[in-house]
DNA sequence: TAAGTAGATTGATGCCCGTCGATTTGGAGC
DNA sequence: GCTCCAAATCGACGGGCATCAATCTACTTA
């Protein structure tokens, strides 16, 4: 007498079957996921995003106030979005006097661009 | 008589004189950024990230029974982050009796990935 | 020392997000 | 018809986000 004729569907589930092919795995574990996903959440964000592409493009270090006036909200709301930047680990700031320089820390997107690709 | 000391130091910013050297622009566009930022926000979320992983490296398209027990998160929740992904425009679906079956869809990831690299 | 300035912080507001349990939708099969 | 099932949707909850005006913190300079 068949054993799975005694088995309720629930049963089969909790057995491991399954209603497909097999399943697959992420390949990407979940520390390297929780890093990524920190990376690619401070990206989703346009101003963000243009900052990090300026930052990026300037070989040099730019000064905050520089990037106030190439966008068009308020010097609070930009110092935010830098510090978002700056706690996902892409960017560093350097204080000289009253300016500060930002700076894209290098291979800080080197993780994230190499998954993608 | 030298015109900027009738200056005051807004009126100076107002004419445009900065703190440093001559300010940048960033290359991408608001609308690129735009398009970028939202596909960023998507992969802005582990469980998002991994599941385009799974996606992408299944080479078929794969059930969302597969997907469930892969993470420790309910069904509804499942089904919400696909269809933040679906949104995106990363991932599409296709449904067959029951069963709904999700892809990536080719080269959705591939501008955000250019301007990473 | 006092005034001016660049940038960060605070506090408030309105909105969106991730999560769940419960329900709904629509196909499969008896 | 009716039941069972996979997946989506709904409603609610708690927390985080983007934004601003106002304030604070250091530093510079007169």
């Amino acid at each position: 007498m068949p054993v799975d004729l005694e088995l309720s569907p629930k049963q089969k589930r909790a057995a491991g079957e399954r209603c497909c092919e097999p399943v697959v795995y992420p390949d990407v574990q979940r520390e390297e996921a929780l890093r990524m996903a920190e990376v690619a959440k401070a990206l989703g964000d346009p101003i963000r995003l243009q900052l990090v592409d300026v930052l990026r493009k300037h070989a040099g270090k730019v000064c905050v106030c520089e990037l106030v006036p190439l966008f068009d909200i308020s010097q609070p709301t930009l110092s935010h979005h830098l510090g978002k930047l700056r706690a996902a680990g892409i960017v560093d700031s350097e204080r000289k006097g009253l300016w500060a320089y930002y700076y894209v820390i290098p291979d800080a997107l080197k993780e994230l661009s190499a998954w993608l690709s």
